[in-house]
DNA sequence: TTGTACGCGTTATCAC
DNA sequence: GTGATAACGCGTACAA
């Protein structure tokens, strides 16, 4: 356990000086010859020298990192949007360091300000805290942030989100295209942006439609956490739909592991899907094709956002004047097999 | 964009030194009136001061970060592995840097180095890289590491892992006590450790019966990456099985997204699970409950897996003198409702 | 082309 | 109980 190898030691070892042997290390453009940069090379090599990043940030100030949060990687969604970051950071020689807020506010600033303290000058963040006040004083001392996936508002974050209100839109006109009329909502509770934004438009679909709209919304008590845990809820939730109205022949189920949760309820009822009643899902998870049926559902374009957000970020990185923008990306219906055409519509 | 505060800063504004200053924000044991103290975390809050975990740890020597590197947080095992490393992580106060190798050795071998460079003194790894002189060169100079999932040959590192081949075991076990005979097994490559012993498992237990293996393997050409890409290989597979065997009654998988492969081809093919074909599966994740049947499963505790490496790894870190350990988990049989007993069997 | 000297923000070691 | 000061490993003016 001894000490480890500096470019002193390398400067000793090969009769430099530590700026020289810095020059050559850190690939400057500053002049050595080639008979010392070789020889440089080699000793550092053959001493197994590995550079203290933390050395060199300390002095350049900055620390090729950007940070993600969000609320766990045990969605699929996310998990899907930080391999994008991932791999858009990796192009550009960053790091990324993912953080799971797990839906608590205390533990998403938390991070925030582990971040801070890291010296990270880039985030992006699915947002989950009320309180701003830490993000707003950290966005003053020049770190910059993305939005994704919710709404912020603060004027100096960009967003990028989807458009959840057209998907749900789109969900709802499919259904209705394919002759349905008593078309049940089932969500988890509306307090994020996403989810009400994806509620307006069902509302809005129906409407335009003369329908009446028929919603059950989870309950605010229970901690929405775990694919496990929404499973339960689209079981219940559809069990209580069915309870209100007989006569329904579609449900719309505001994420897909939901929706997978109302099939396995319908199904252990006796109910064909989607012989007997049609389900759509929202996000488009891999997972969607497996179950039986596969699931049509409204596909969030989750690895693009990541990219895109990560892309975004870095430009912010490089010249700090660039101003706020609002990317919206749009959303596309996946159809698989869970959906079927009420006899006599068409 | 000014330049941020730092303890000298708050130090002229407290008529105090930098030294007292930061025994105060670092929590020092070192005495400090209580005056003083005081006056000194009211000023720093009102200047908004940010530590910065640079210098700290440059001088300190210790990142207080630990490193993981996984295949992909996309599969929901990996993903499991990391909450449980998250969060034993924070209870003791450390940071996890998150890599997806993404099955790629140089990707592996590069997210190494960095976590070198970036002082990071422990990490946890389930390897795919060959080449391991890069790891032991970084053990040398007292980095700790862990390996999880697959089996490192190196003496210093600590293994943590299941017992798979007591699940393949199991799992088979399980079929042949429902009255199965004729049972295939289809697998990923049989390239890592996880897989053979599984495979063994299943051999096994065949062979105590007296009965006859059937297995397809997926070829070693195809980039195994992503749920998608295991769901059709499971159905390709499957497919390939019943050409070869037409009199089988039950398929076991060496993972649960193969299974739900094989589940949608026999759907496809007019096979009913379990009336027609049992089906087992591997891994024990969130999805296998929310498929049509339900499958039954064996569960690897991979949330436990992720605390216990971190523990152990924490250990390691405060006591340099821990010796190398090897723990193995036990798997633990899920019955859900895609096996069925054989008429006549039992 | 190379070397010297300093500073990045922090903590540890001394003195007082 | 407090304050100078020297490190930690690195990059970079500036001098040579």
């Amino acid at each position: 356990m001894k000490r480890p190898v500096t470019i002193h030691d390398i400067a000793k070892l090969a009769n430099a000086s530590a700026a020289t042997v810095s020059r050559v290390l850190s690939n400057s453009s500053y002049p050595v010859s080639a008979a010392m940069r070789e020889k440089i090379i080699r000793i550092a090599k053959e001493a197994n020298y590995i550079p203290n990043m933390l050395g060199k940030q300390l002095k350049t100030n900055s620390s090729m990192t950007i940070g993600v949060i969000i609320p766990s990687i045990s969605n699929p969604f996310y998990s899907s949007v930080i391999l994008g970051v991932e791999e858009t950071a990796r192009e550009h020689n960053y790091h990324v360091i993912v953080c799971n807020s797990l839906q608590n506010p205390d533990l998403e600033l938390m991070y925030l300000q582990t971040m801070a303290e890291k010296q990270v000058k880039g985030i992006i963040l699915s947002s989950i805290a009320q309180d701003t006040t830490l993000l707003k004083g950290l966005l003053k001392t020049g770190m910059q942030a993305i939005a994704i996936d919710q709404r912020i508002d603060e004027d100096e974050i960009s967003q990028i989100e989807f458009n959840y209100a057209k998907g749900g839109y789109m969900a709802t006109k499919h259904l209705i295209e394919h002759g349905h009329t008593q078309i049940g909502y089932v969500t988890s509770e509306l307090d994020r942006h996403s989810r009400t934004e994806i509620y307006q438009g069902y509302l809005k679909a129906m409407d335009e439609a003369g329908l009446t709209p028929v919603v059950e919304e989870a309950k605010a008590s229970e901690v929405a956490f775990g694919a496990s845990f929404e499973f339960n809820s689209g079981k219940r939730l559809a069990a209580q739909l069915l309870k209100r109205r007989s006569e329904l022949t579609a449900i719309f189920a505001c994420n897909d592991v939901m929706a997978f949760g109302v099939i396995h309820e319908l199904s252990s009822r006796g109910l064909r899907v989607p012989a007997d009643m049609s389900v759509i899902g929202f996000d488009g998870i891999e997972y969607g094709e497996m179950i039986h049926p596969p699931l049509t559902t409204i596909k969030q374009p989750d690895h693009e956002m990541g990219i895109l957000a990560c892309k975004l970020l870095l430009d912010k990185l490089q010249d700090k004047d660039s101003s706020q923008m609002s990317v919206m990306l749009q959303p596309r219906l996946v159809e698989r097999a869970s959906i079927t055409s009420v006899a006599g519509n068409l």
